[in-house]
Formats: structure tokens, sequence, C-alpha cells
DNA sequence: GTCCTATATAGCCAGATTAGAATATAGCCA
DNA sequence: TGGCTATATTCTAATCTGGCTATATAGGAC
């Protein structure tokens, strides 16, 4: 779906996915997000439109101010695509699980008097 | 982190998406991949190796064929990170909750009588 | 009005990405 | 061996990306 290529292609840049971190805590404005970023202003801007048109963020108008604020909704969908695999990981996970079970017995039986810490 | 931008930049794109959802009901090769796509055999391997680079297949070596089959690990680590999120849309979610519960009571004050479906 | 600040836009560049066609490689089969 | 199949690699072209500098716009302050 477009809105998946839109949403994960925007989530696929430290710095956009920096700037996310950065709103989840309050809006800000452009100047806030440039401020610890090393990046110029335009640059940043560019990052801004980028979340925008994956729906990311929204931009208000206060004199000339745009403050920037999370809009997370889009990344629902995000979640919900992962959430069909999340079998397959904890599948894995149960089988290292085992292994690691199967490893302890071993260990146990070899190295039983090794200390608790 | 370098793994993020991985396995998100990897799933930004609809034919790699589908060669994970393909891959989810069992190994396949690259031709079985190539067959429903309408692309070309070399675009195919090319998408492969960067579902590769990011972790999330691995390719196995049976005579001339190549398996290809899923390794959803590094997904975890994408929801993890949208799970830091959660919060944002689920309160959304919340807001427009009491936003559909406040328009109900309102409705059932002015047109108290609507009939039940 | 002029000046200053916040932000956007334009233009440029280097490098990455995506596609296809053509070709190479690797391994089975006869 | 020669031929067939599966897959990878190379080459080329078009498009996208992420960064910069320079410039434009918009709105408050004086």
């Amino acid at each position: 779906m477009q809105q998946l290529d839109l949403v994960f292609s925007a989530l696929a840049d430290p710095t956009r996915r920096a700037i996310l971190a950065r709103l989840a805590e309050g809006e800000a404005t452009v100047n806030e997000l440039v401020g610890p970023s090393d990046l110029s202003q335009p640059t940043i801007s560019k990052h801004l439109k980028v979340l925008e048109r994956a729906g990311l963020v929204s931009r208000g108008r206060e004199a000339q101010f745009r403050p920037v604020r999370l809009n997370a909704a889009p990344l629902e969908g995000a979640a919900e695509w992962l959430g069909d695999y999340r079998r397959f990981w904890e599948e894995s996970l149960d089988r290292l699980d085992v292994y690691v079970k199967e490893l302890k017995r071993k260990e146990g039986r070899h190295v039983s008097k090794r200390r608790r810490r």
C-alpha cells in the first residue's frame, strides 16, 4: 500500500526518527528541531516535508512560527503490518529458549557446582 | 540505529513486502518469487539482496537452487520502536472515542427517537 | 515604512536506488 | 562432453535522496 511505503520510508532515516522522538515530548518549532541536529534549517524543513507527506506530523500556524506536532496515527498501520509477523520472531525466540534450556540442562550436569551470582 | 535504517527502508518497497508475505507461507526459490511479480529475475534478485542486507531473509543452497527463507527477527526491533509510539495513536483513538460518545449523547438528546438497527 | 526573525523554496551536487537487457556462473542431466 | 536450468553480476539509464548555499516570503517589532 502507498501509505505504508510513505511511512516506512519516512522512518528509514535516523534524522526523521529523531525528530519524531523529539515531538513525542511535545510540539516544537522548526528552529527547535534544527538546534540539536547539526543540519541546516532547509535540510530539516525537507525532512519535515517528508514526514508531513507520510502524515506523521502536522503543522500549525502561530505568527511567523509553524509549530510541528506528532501525528502518530499512521504508525498504527505500520505496527499492524509488523504484527502479522510477530509469530515468526516469537517462534524463533521460542526455539532459542528451548536451546538455552537444553544448554543449561547440560551445563547443570557438567558444571553442577557453579556458584550463583 | 543502522539496523533500523536497513529494516525500515527494506520495508518501504511493496515488492519487498510482498516477497516477505510470500515467504511467511514457507521458503521459496527465486523463480517462485519472480513468477507472480511481473518483474524480471535480476530485479527480484536485487530486491532479495536488499532484504538480505537487512537480515530479513537468508539463503540456502540446494543444487542450483538458492532457497530463500524469512528471517523475522529484525522485525522485532522495528516493532519495538513503533511500540514506543503506541500510546500516541491510542490516545488519539481515545479522544476520538470520547468525541464519538459525546456525539452520541448529543444525538440522544436531539434525535432521541432514532430507531436502532 | 525598515529591520529582524522564522520558515520555505530554488538550484545544485554527489551518491543511492530501481529498473531492464545482456552476460556470466554454477550445477544437474544425458 | 554439451546442453539446460537457476541464479548472480554487469552495464546503462532514469529517478530519488540528502545535503548544501542562496534567496524569497511572511509576520512581528520599532
